[in-house]
DNA sequence: ATAAATTTTCAGTACTATTTGAAACTTTCA
DNA sequence: TGAAAGTTTCAAATAGTACTGAAAATTTAT
């Protein structure tokens, strides 16, 4: 396999993953492409890499600046923005840990404590009680770990645990 | 907020944070309506209390039957099939890991790993490496992480865990 | 201030994923 | 064995999501 090859299934790759987890393709292609890429790359750098649209080029690069995971990067004597992926995958393990925390975790763990106090006495009432009571306890916990290991750093708590489950 | 509707947003929640995590909102939904039902339900049951086809929860009580989430229950003298969810939260949680491990980070893995021995001594080819090697270190610990979790129990894992970040 | 370069927005279009529903298939029982 | 009850399949329809492309807005340079 030779480079560009091995380029292009990495894209492909890094995007299907990506939506795999609820993140979407191009996205994760845009990503891809700045995590290989040895220097930053301007908005026409990208569009013509992944043959998309500047629309298209733009929303996901601002989104990716959103999530920690790009950073705008001015050249003197250009006048276009280029854009760099963070390449510590540490980082950019725990910025997408974070973010997810964030927009999908803690909304649920805030609804399910409105459930701990739903009355009645029926099987219905009780198995439901039980259940958002006992998921609530998971997701909190689950919560605090990654709140801890996002501020500690993944590196360290990834090689801690694995030690710990040895 | 009385029962039936909290039911109700919780199985719309389910969904939602099932589909925000690349499971299909069905799936999720049917997964949560069996989570907090006292007693084992018949595909009737869930096409009524969901408002979908039948093939829809055919399917979807399948799938969840593929991820160990849900299993069939045969009640006597009754000549449908009834579905019940496993109620452990901790099991749950190490059914979905361990699918989830199989299904997308083991294929990354491998193919990361195929591209340890590209060629090139340009500037691309050593962003290349270096990057699809930092990964597959990165995910191949999660991998491992993961895996020794899930045998060991998730339950055991976090409680520790936290503590060791305390 | 003007105009060129660049970025952003967004309505319409294209694409993907999910769902339906009816037919085919299987199982059970009289 | 026949037929009723129940389950599974899958092609077509629908719904949901993402993308395009051109216009509007913004920025920069003279």
């Amino acid at each position: 396999m030779d480079l560009k090859e091995a380029r292009e299934q990495f894209i492909q790759a890094w995007g299907a993953f990506g939506s795999a987890w609820g993140i979407n393709r191009s996205m994760a292609q845009v990503h891809a492409l700045l995590l290989i890429a040895p220097e930053p790359l301007s908005t026409e750098d990208v569009m013509e890499e992944l043959n998309i649209s500047r629309g298209n080029a733009n929303m996901n690069l601002r989104a990716l600046i959103d999530w920690n995971l790009v950073q705008k990067v001015l050249k003197s004597g250009e006048r276009r923005e280029f854009f760099s992926a963070e390449k510590d995958v540490w980082k950019v393990a725990t910025s997408i840990t974070k973010e997810r925390k964030k927009r999908e975790l803690e909304p649920l763990v805030k609804l399910l404590d409105t459930f701990e106090e739903i009355p009645g006495a029926s099987p219905e009432a009780k198995a439901f009680r039980k259940m958002t009571h006992d998921l609530h306890d998971l997701t909190t916990r689950l919560d605090t770990l990654l709140e801890k290991s996002v501020r500690r750093d993944v590196q360290w708590f990834v090689k801690a645990a694995t030690t710990l489950l040895r």
